[in-house]
DNA sequence: AGATAGCGGAGAGCACCACTATCCGTAGTG
DNA sequence: CACTACGGATAGTGGTGCTCTCCGCTATCT
C-alpha cells in the first residue's frame, strides 16, 4: 500500500501523513526504490490511534508523540509500561493558584483514606490538586465534600475498566488498550456525566415528564451492547 | 480598584485583562473619568472564573464567553438555563468516523435503556458517539461492555452534583456552581479515575505491597474533608 | 515509447489562537 | 510638577497543526 491509499483508508490528507512521520508519530514506510515506499496494516493502525488521541482525546501532537513513545517502549514490568502510559496521557494543567499546598494535603488524604496505592507525587494527584484549588478558588471549596462520591464510582470505573483491559493477553495490545480506554474512555465519561446531568436536571427542575422521552424518533433498531461489528 | 489592583489581586497580566475585556469575556471598569475606570469584586471573581475555565478546565476563550453568556442571560426555566451552560460546555469534537451512525444508535439504545429524560440529538449525547466510534475504529468495539458500568457510576455521580448543586437558592449563584462543577468537576474526575487506575493497576499486576505504601511522608497533617478554609 | 499521475523527502508558508508590546494622551499622586 | 499608572487601540509574537511547493524519480496506462 502507498501513501495515497493509506491517506484513503484513513481519511488523513497525505500532506499530514508525511507530518506525522516527520514528527515522529508514525514510522516510515519501508522503501521498495529511492523513493517509493509501501505501508501496511500496522501503519493504519497506528494512524487510526493517532487521530483518535487527537480528535477525540484532545491530546496534542507532542503528548501523542509521548504516549506512543510508551506503548513502544521495550516494555519491562507491565505495570511500569502502563504507568509510562498513563504519565505520557495525564496532562497537569497551568496556573498556579493560591491554595494550591492546601489542596495537595487535601489530595493526600483523600488517597491515604482509600488505602490507594499511589504516590502523592503523582501526575493525576498534582493535576487533582490543580483542579481543587480551583474550586477554592472560586468559593466552591465545599465541592471536597463530595469527593468521596467521586472516589466511589471511581474505583467502580477502574475495576471495570481493569476487567475490560485483562483480556489481552499479549502485552503490546494491553498497552493499547489501556491507552484508548483512558484517553478515549474521558471522552466518554465526561459525555456521560453530561447525560446524566441532563436527566436528573429534567427530573428535578422539571416535572418528571417534560422532556421529550427519548430516541425511538429514527428506526426501530434494536442494538444491544456489544453489537457494532468490527471492521 | 484600578486595572492593576485586580491584575495582581488575580494573578492576571494587566494586557491579558485588557485582551479579555476586548473579548467580551469581562466587563469594562466603571469609567470614573474618560480614562479611568473602576473595578471591583465582581470582576475579581469572574475574572477567576474566566481563569479556572481556561487553566484548568481547558476551555478555549471562545468557549469560555458562550459559556458566561449562558450564566449572565436573564434566565427563564432554570432547566433551560442550565440547559445552555451545559450545551457552552460540552465540545464536539471533529473527525467522522466510519461508524459513527451505528454509535449513534449504540447511544439512543443506551439512553432508552437508562430510562434517561434527554435528547438523542444532545450533544454530549454526539460526543459520546463520536468517542464510540473511534473506539470502534480502534479496534476496541468491545468497549460498549463496559458502558453500563460506567453509566451507574456516572448516575451516583450526577446525584452527588445535583445535591452538592441545589444548595444554592440564588438561581445566578447554582448556574455558576454548576458550570464550575461540571467544567472543573471534569478534571477531578479524570485525575480520579487515573488515581484509581494506578491503584487498581498496582494490586493487580504488582504485589499488593511493592507500590510505596503512599502519604505520611510530609507532614503529620490531619485534614479532613472540607477543611480548608476559603479565602 | 511516451504521457500522465503519483511518490518520497524537505523546507517554507499559512491560519489560528492566546496573549503581549507599543503608543498615545490623560489622570491621579507624592 | 515630575512620575507612574491608566484606558483604549493597533500591531506584533510565539506556538501549534497542518498545508503548499518543489525536486527528481517511478509506476502505470495506452
Amino acid at each position: 500500500m502507498r501513501i495515497g491509499e493509506l491517506g484513503r483508508e484513513t481519511g488523513v490528507a497525505v500532506p499530514t501523513i508525511k507530518f506525522y512521520v516527520r514528527e515522529g508519530l508514525l514510522p516510515a514506510g519501508r522503501l521498495t526504490s529511492p523513493n517509493q515506499a509501501s505501508y501496511d496494516e500496522s501503519h493504519v493502525r497506528r494512524l487510526r490511534l493517532i487521530r483518535g488521541l487527537i480528535d477525540v482525546g484532545g491530546l496534542s501532537v507532542a503528548a501523542v508523540r509521548e504516549v506512543l513513545a510508551a506503548v513502544d517502549a521495550p516494555g519491562g514490568a507491565v505495570h511500569k509500561v502502563l504507568g509510562a502510559a498513563h504519565d505520557a496521557i495525564t496532562p497537569v494543567p497551568p496556573g498556579r493558584p493560591e491554595g494550591l499546598p492546601q489542596a495537595r494535603r487535601t489530595v493526600a488524604e483523600l488517597i491515604r483514606r482509600r488505602g490507594w496505592l499511589a504516590e502523592e507525587g503523582h501526575p493525576a494527584a498534582e493535576a487533582m490538586a490543580v483542579a481543587l484549588a480551583a474550586f477554592q478558588d472560586l468559593g466552591q471549596g465545599a465541592f471536597v465534600e463530595v469527593l468521596d462520591d467521586y472516589a466511589d464510582a471511581c474505583e467502580q470505573i477502574a475495576d471495570a475498566d481493569l476487567a475490560y483491559v485483562g483480556r489481552h493477553a499479549d502485552v503490546e495490545e494491553l498497552v493499547e488498550s489501556v491507552v484508548v480506554g483512558t484517553v478515549l474512555g474521558d471522552a466518554v465519561l465526561t459525555a456521560l456525566r453530561r447525560l446524566a446531568h441532563v436527566d436528573r436536571s429534567a427530573r428535578r427542575y422539571e416535572g418528571y415528564g417534560e422532556g421529550r422521552p427519548v430516541a425511538g424518533g429514527g428506526a426501530d433498531e434494536g442494538m444491544e451492547k456489544g453489537g457494532a461489528d468490527p471492521s
